[in-house]
DNA sequence: CGGATATCAGACCTACTGACATTG
DNA sequence: CCAATGTCAGTATGTCTGATATCC
């Protein structure tokens, strides 16, 4: 892998096989029986109640995902009515996504819902320091993903 | 969250939205055609290589997938020749699933292979210490996936 | 026979690509 | 007419559950 150190390219394997190890078995501990909503769903949802209203285009845009995968994110999330739609003033084209009152309120309160396994063993399992390293790992791959670098290859 | 610390739950909420964004990117850059295996396939094919034979039964614990599941994945590294299988010699129910040769040399390389965006994005933009907060941070996400604690309300 | 293992079949979830209508 | 947006339809992937056969 030239220009990639060999130090960046074990992190690279590690991380990717710690997230597929811990997705799963977060997966098996909360079966989608118990949730009415996915991570994307409450993603978009957290991002519609921080950053205002967007477009379906902007939101998978900020998601990397296809404008039609997000439609259906948004379809879901309309369903429950924790967000709705406007046109667009200004532009004919768009629709305005916005969170209403109730999706306000649930963005507020879900981490209850979702991830109580998760909340659970990170608060009996590691101490403070631990907890520091992975919420600095979440604002690092946060960084990452939303990074501009193209592969080199492309 | 009753027992949960407020922080716990908002390193949950963090990682869960961080590895969802950082996966959804990792997608878009490498589209599925551009490889042979997903990360099931090679983090199973990585375990058997370091860990020695096993069976399909203990696999799927591992790694937190039912048995069928784990089939499915054994199923594709067998037609490709990364595993073969052989009958238990001393239970006849099991079958004993090992890397074959071909099995250990793609397992020494495959990095370079599947995450050349990530690779490339994690040593142009981290330094040195980010790159460690990442690997210990995965080291904490295994030792979160294979703890054995339950959640309260089960 | 009961328990464990493996496998076959069908379903579902979530994303994808391609095609099309509408608007600016 | 072209570009951007939104939507409909079909496809693919990886997982799941349920049912069945085999072995100890």
């Amino acid at each position: 892998v030239a220009g990639t150190s060999k130090r960046a390219a074990q992190t690279a394997v590690e991380l990717m096989t710690a997230m597929t190890r811990l997705r799963a078995r977060l997966r098996a501990e909360s079966p989608l029986t118990d949730m009415a909503w996915n991570w994307s769903q409450l993603n978009t949802l957290a991002r519609l109640v921080t950053e205002g209203p967007a477009t379906t285009t902007e939101l998978a845009q900020a998601e990397h995902v296809r404008r039609q995968s997000m439609a259906e994110t948004i379809t879901a999330l309309r369903a429950d009515g924790l967000v709705d739609a406007e046109p667009d003033p200004a532009d004919g084209r768009k629709t305005l996504i916005y969170a209403t009152a109730r999706g306000r309120s649930l963005a507020a309160t879900f981490p209850a819902a979702r991830e109580a396994w998760l909340s659970t063993v990170i608060a009996g399992l590691l101490d403070p320091a631990e907890q520091q390293t992975l919420l600095k790992a979440a604002a690092i791959m946060n960084r990452l993903a939303d990074s501009n670098m193209q592969e080199p290859g492309r």
